[in-house]
Formats: C-alpha cells, sequence, structure tokens
RNA sequence: GCUGAUGUAGCUCAGGGGUAGAGCACUUCCUUGGUAAGGAAGAGGUCAUGGGUUCAAUUCCCAUCAUCAGCUCCA
C-alpha cells in the first residue's frame, strides 16, 4: 500500500500501482469526470500514469492552469495527426499549448501551402478523429530508439530536438496512427476535445531564430464543451471591436501620420482633452503624497547617458546621437527620464532631513523600436511616461512602496479597474553576481515590497529571478472588462543609478550616505495606458474623464435658442456638454450621439423650454424622464465625485 | 529587423491595361419633427510614393514607405 496525501493534508491509502484516474473515481464521479491531470510531488502526470510510492497529489481540472494545458497540448497531437492525415509527408516541428490554445509549427515541403481557408479541413479531420476515442499512450524509449523512430519517418526537426536533449530515456505519446516526442502529460483520450476550431496560420522561425528556415504555424483552440467555444468566440468578436485603434479613430482619439513618422501618435483634441483629465487626476493626487513636478528637456548630452549607463545597454535602441553643428557635441533624444532627474537631485545638497525627496514629471521619452514591433498606441517611438523617482533612505522603501500602493489604487477605484495582479520581482537566489548592490541592500528591499504588499493586502504573485538587474520591482496587472490581462504601473527600486551618479545626503551623524532610488509610473505611460482604458470601456469613458459629457439635442430648430442658454450654463457649471443644432430629427440626434459614446443626452423642446427643464437619456439605457437644469447639474457634479471617491 | 498579406474619397469597402464606384460623413435646399438613420441635389480622388514594361498603367513588374498578422525584442 501507498500513502497518497491530498491538498487538504487529508491521507489516503492505495495499492500500488494505482492511477490518478482511478483515485478520482474512488473520491467521486463527478471528480472523475472533470479531471484531467494530476500533479504528483509537484509534478504534472497523466492521469493513466501509475503511482508506485507515497505522493501528494493534486487534481488538475480545466478550472486551472494546469489542466488546460494537458487539454491543449493533447489538442496540439490531434491537430498534428490531422495534419499529416491531411498533407502526407507534412514534417512536424515544434506543438505546445499556449495561454488561449495551442499551435504546431510544421514544414509542409516544397511548393506546398496552407491558408486560412485550408483550416475547415483540418478541423474536421480533427473532430473526426477526436471521436474515435483514442487513448494518449505514453512509452518510455531510450534515445537512440527515438532518433532510429524520427530518422526511418524523415522528420529532421524531431531529430534535432532529440539530439539537443540529455541522455537517458525519452517519452513518446501515442494516440491513433501518431507518435510524438512529448514530455507531457496528456488527456486520457481524444474524446475529450469535443470543440475544436482552428484560428489562424503564420509564418515562424524553427527555434524562433530568424537564420532558420520558416516553418508554417497553425494557431488552434479546444474546448469541453462547445458551448465555451461559441462563448470564446463572441469574446473575439467583442475584443475586436474594442480595439483601440479602431476605437481611436471612431472618436478621434488620434492619428498617425505616415508623413511625421511612424509609431509617432497625433493625439486630436478629443484624445488630448482625455489625457489633460488623466494628467491633472494624477498630479492632484500626487501632490497630497508630497510629490513636487519637474521639467526637463527632450534631449540630453551622450555622456549623460554614458554615465547612466542606458547608452551602453540601449543605445542601440535610442535614436542615434543629434550633433551640434560648431561644437560637434553629441545629444541624444531622451529614452529615459530617470537621470534627468539625477541631476535635479544633485543640484544641491541633501540632507537626510529632506528625505524623500519625490520628483514626478510627465516626461516624454523616444525609443528606437523595431518597426516591426509598433502597435497602435501600445507600442510607439515616442510617448510620455507619467514618470516619478523617489530618493529615499533605505529604511524609508517600504512606507514609500505604501504610498505608491496607495496611489495606484487610487486610480484603479476611479477608473473601474477591478481586477489586478500584483507580481513582485525577486533576484535569482542562485544567480547573485547578475545582480549590482550588497546582499544586505538587496534582502531589505525585497523585504520591504514584500511587507508592503502584504500589509496594503495586495494579490500577489512572486516570481524569482524576475528583478532588473539593479533592484527588485513590483508590477500591477489588471484584468479588463472582457477577461484580458495588460501590464499596467510598475515600481522599481534601483541601486544603480545613485551609485553612477554618485548621489548623497548628509546623514544625522555628519556622514554621506547614498539614497535609494524608487521608480514609478503608475499608468506606465499615457500612450498605453489610454489604449487600455479605451480596450477596457470599449471607449465609453467613466464620467469625470470622458472628453465630453453631455450633449444637448434640441426637437426643432426652433429650440436652437434655448440649446444655447442650457449650454452656456452647463458649461459655465464646469461641464463639459455639446450643442448639436443640426437640421436633423431626433432620432437621428440620438443615434448619432449614442455612437459618440456621450454618457448623457439632453433632449428639449417645448415642454422643457417652458419649464426649464431637460429630458435626460442616458447613454446606452434610454430615456430618465426629465429634470430641471440646476437639478441636472447638480447630479452631474455628484455623480464625478462619486467616481473620484471624493464623497 | 525578419516572413507574409494589404494600401482606391474624411471613414468602411467594391472594381479593374483605355472618362474612377457604393454606403456613411460633408455642403446646399426642402422639411420643423418627442427618444437609435426624413427627402432631394451637390461637392469630394495624381487609385501610398518613385521607377520600369506598354501606343496606353490606378490595374502588370521592381524598389521605397506605411498598415496588419506572426516571429524576435522591450530600460
Amino acid at each position: 500500500m501507498i500513502k497518497i496525501t491530498f491538498p487538504d493534508k487529508n491521507v489516503r491509502e492505495y495499492n500500488e500501482g494505482i492511477t490518478g484516474m482511478e483515485i478520482a473515481k474512488s473520491i467521486s464521479h463527478g471528480l472523475a469526470n472533470d479531471v484531467l491531470a494530476v500533479s504528483v510531488n509537484g509534478e504534472i502526470w497523466d492521469l493513466s500514469r501509475p503511482i508506485n510510492s507515497d505522493a501528494e497529489i493534486k487534481f488538475h481540472k480545466w478550472d486551472d492552469a494546469e489542466g488546460k494545458h494537458a487539454f491543449w497540448h493533447s489538442s496540439a497531437h490531434l491537430m498534428a495527426e490531422a495534419l499529416e492525415a491531411v498533407y502526407p509527408g507534412v514534417k512536424l516541428g515544434i506543438g505546445p499549448s499556449i495561454e488561449n490554445g495551442f499551435y504546431y509549427d510544421i514544414d509542409l515541403g516544397e511548393g506546398r501551402s496552407i491558408s486560412d481557408a485550408d483550416l475547415p479541413k483540418v478541423e474536421s479531420k480533427m473532430a473526426e478523429l477526436a471521436k474515435t476515442k483514442s487513448s494518449y499512450n505514453r512509452r518510455d524509449v531510450p534515445k537512440s530508439e527515438a532518433l532510429k523512430y524520427f530518422t526511418e519517418k524523415g522528420d529532421p526537426y524531431k531529430i534535432e530536438l532529440i539530439t539537443d536533449l540529455a541522455d537517458g530515456t525519452i517519452s513518446f505519446y501515442t494516440q491513433g496512427n501518431f507518435t510524438d516526442l512529448c514530455r507531457g502529460p496528456h488527456l486520457p483520450d481524444t474524446s475529450y476535445i469535443k470543440a475544436i476550431k482552428l484560428l489562424s496560420v503564420a509564418g515562424a522561425y524553427w527555434r524562433g531564430n530568424e537564420k532558420n528556415k520558416q516553418l508554417t504555424r497553425v494557431y488552434g483552440i479546444t474546448f469541453p464543451k462547445q458551448k465555451m467555444l461559441d462563448d470564446y468566440l463572441v469574446m473575439l468578436e467583442q475584443a475586436k471591436l474594442r480595439d483601440h485603434r479602431k476605437v481611436g479613430k471612431e472618436l478621434e482619439l488620434f492619428t498617425f501620420s505616415q508623413k511625421v513618422g511612424q509609431g509617432l501618435p497625433l493625439w486630436l483634441p478629443k484624445g488630448a482633452k482625455l489625457r489633460e483629465l488623466l494628467e491633472n487626476f494624477l498630479k492632484k493626487v500626487q501632490k497630497e503624497y508630497g510629490y513636487e513636478q519637474v521639467i526637463t528637456p527632450h534631449i540630453g548630452q551622450k555622456e549623460l547617458y554614458v554615465t547612466s549607463g542606458h547608452y551602453e545597454k540601449y543605445g542601440k535602441d535610442s535614436f542615434q546621437p543629434i550633433r551640434t553643428p560648431q561644437e560637434g557635441e553629441e545629444f541624444l533624444l531622451k529614452p529615459m527620464n530617470c537621470p534627468h532627474h539625477c541631476e535635479i537631485y544633485k543640484s544641491k545638497p541633501r540632507s537626510y532631513k529632506d528625505l524623500p525627496v519625490r520628483m514626478a514629471e510627465f516626461g516624454t521619452v523616444y525609443r528606437y523600436e523595431q518597426s516591426g514591433e509598433l502597435h497602435g498606441l501600445t507600442r510607439v517611438r515616442g510617448f510620455t511616461q507619467d514618470d516619478a523617482h523617489l530618493f529615499c533612505r533605505p529604511d524609508q522603501i517600504k512606507e514609500e512602496f505604501i504610498k505608491v500602493i496607495d496611489i495606484i489604487f487610487r486610480i484603479f477605484k476611479a477608473l473601474d479597474f477591478k481586477d489586478y495582479i500584483a507580481q513582485v520581482s525577486l533576484r535569482d537566489p542562485n544567480n547573485k553576481e547578475k545582480y549590482i548592490g550588497s546582499d544586505e541592500n538587496w534582502e531589505k528591499a525585497e523585504r520591504a515590497i514584500i511587507e508592503a504588499a502584504q500589509e496594503k493586502g495586495l494579490n500577489t504573485v512572486v516570481e524569482l529571478g524576475e528583478a532588473a538587474f539593479y533592484g527588485p520591482k513590483l508590477d500591477f496587472m489588471i484584468k479588463d472588462a472582457i477577461g484580458r490581462k495588460w501590464q499596467l504601473g510598475t515600481i522599481q527600486v534601483d541601486y544603480n543609478l545613485p551609485e553612477r551618479f554618485d548621489l548623497e545626503y548628509m546623514g544625522a551623524d555628519n556622514q554621506k550616505y547614498r539614497p535609494v532610488m524608487i521608480h514609478r509610473a503608475p499608468f506606465g505611460s499615457m500612450e498605453r495606458f489610454v489604449a487600455v482604458l479605451i480596450e477596457h470601456t470599449a471607449g465609453k469613458f467613466p464620467l469625470w474623464l470622458t472628453p465630453d459629457q453631455v450633449v444637448i439635442m434640441p426637437i426643432s430648430e426652433k429650440f436652437n435658442d434655448y440649446g444655447k442658454k442650457v449650454l452656456n450654463f452647463l458649461n459655465n457649471s464646469d461641464i463639459r456638454t455639446l450643442l448639436d443644432d443640426r437640421n436633423e430629427k431626433i432620432g437621428k440626434k440620438i443615434r448619432d450621439n449614442e455612437l459618440k459614446k456621450i454618457p448623457y443626452l439632453l433632449i428639449i423642446g417645448e415642454k422643457e423650454e417652458a419649464g426649464e427643464l431637460v429630458s435626460v437619456r442616458k447613454q446606452g439605457e434610454g430615456d430618465k424622464g426629465s429634470m430641471g437644469l440646476n437639478e441636472f447639474a447638480e447630479f452631474i457634479k455628484n455623480e464625478i465625485a462619486k467616481q473620484l471617491q471624493e464623497i
């Protein structure tokens, strides 16, 4: 008998050689139905693999990442089997599961290609194979036999993969007529795969190296239920409708010009308004937390970045130096604000009593991103960081982190981001020489971050080895309204720049000390943040932030004069209001202004003019009845105050 | 940067070796209306840019630029 320990520390005894599936069945019928894979002492196994000694186990179902991994990985094998059936002689590369589905890299051979139009053929072959309920059988083979198998099959990519593997045994998985080299784990059989959609075809270099041959990558996704696939496809459609490039154009927020240059966004009046409102909001919050605004130029001497180390590390990713014609001095478009801020710190002697010094700037920086990387507002060559640098004593790190977390929470609330993850990135304890700074400092800073996160009750994941070389960091990821994750703000400790710029402060003991620097940007960049906000809200911004809050729509031109009166009144009450005095019927005005996503539409006609009223229509919700003009203005101000947590 | 696709009116797109097309938006006129598209007329384009082939190129070929997808990268 062997002892099996469950996650709740419960222990049961089973016969040696029992499988995960048999254990699941012994617990409940429902579990046996849902389970997809099992962790055995932390390693993920097939449900059919015998367990021969005491073990801690955990079952994985669809709702955890490991369960999905087994499902999609098995689906990749099924797709490979279908591809071999439809395209005989196809050579296979790798076929992993990814965050949403799976892919397989294939080489169709000279003169053959596959396009989106060919995917349904492969899909139906997969469905046919899935129905055969073939089990995924694991088999350990010696390396030599593995090589022999793929040599006979004539699959050069697999041979290369096996050759690179350590000597010893290699696991093979077979389902139906298909055998693949694979670590596993896999589903019990193919019938689990009920809904299949192949999504796209793209090129990808063998092993991600552009010097290698380009293979064809086929992307797909599968689900245990048809309904789940249907929902997923609806979500993809939704994502398309929310695409910030599309919405940004429709709402006239920003544009690009081939003549200005790629990756250089032009903010249109409405987008600029939105950005200004965001910036003012953050400035106001930061002022409460003791930040001071500074302003620095867009260029700096090359020497500045040599000192900071950015030139050596990122020189090739910067715009090339500008030379002055007379002196031949070299200047860089600034890729970072921190070196400038270090020089501001150095502009006068600092005492321990002055710390922390908190310097904020909406600093525009320029980076030469590779042309293929540019994407809407999320990846651009010129962007504005909501940057700030906190210069503090080592013992102040934790408190400063707590304050930054508070600021980030304020933002999340004001913008209705409800779902987030905070990632704490620490150094790799086995690879300490990669990092600058003393052990003592690192331990202090890492402890400070973890404690700050705990005190604030953050929903945290810790990643070892993800820290920057100059210090640990805390990153915030939000989940948007349709469940996609976006990386946003970051807080980073930096021991490097204070060292390089020789920053100092005078201690109480009349000795000089080195301050610690904290970089932080709650939005990340204005460009990227606005993009995320557009995709999160689908362009329906919160009332306090939206460029146009109210539009007045007279029933006919006879009421345009009253419309102007209402317009003046609301604008004078600091409510951003437009008047739609076009010669159009009310239905048309409603439609057009709904499409512009203006939160409140006011209809005015004879009744309203007579009683100093407005008839209120809320975006997406329809008629709300009429209100006095004063009453409406108060109502709007109240709504905004609520959103900004000011009451 | 690499591979592939795309580039036609402000927007969304059709077309095709020989006067350039639609819908929406825009302008003017008619209409003056009560909660998601009233009607009519008009204006608008070096068909991304530069070369080449051709009697003739927006269309075919080459290059460049930009956009999109994927790969690689991201202080």
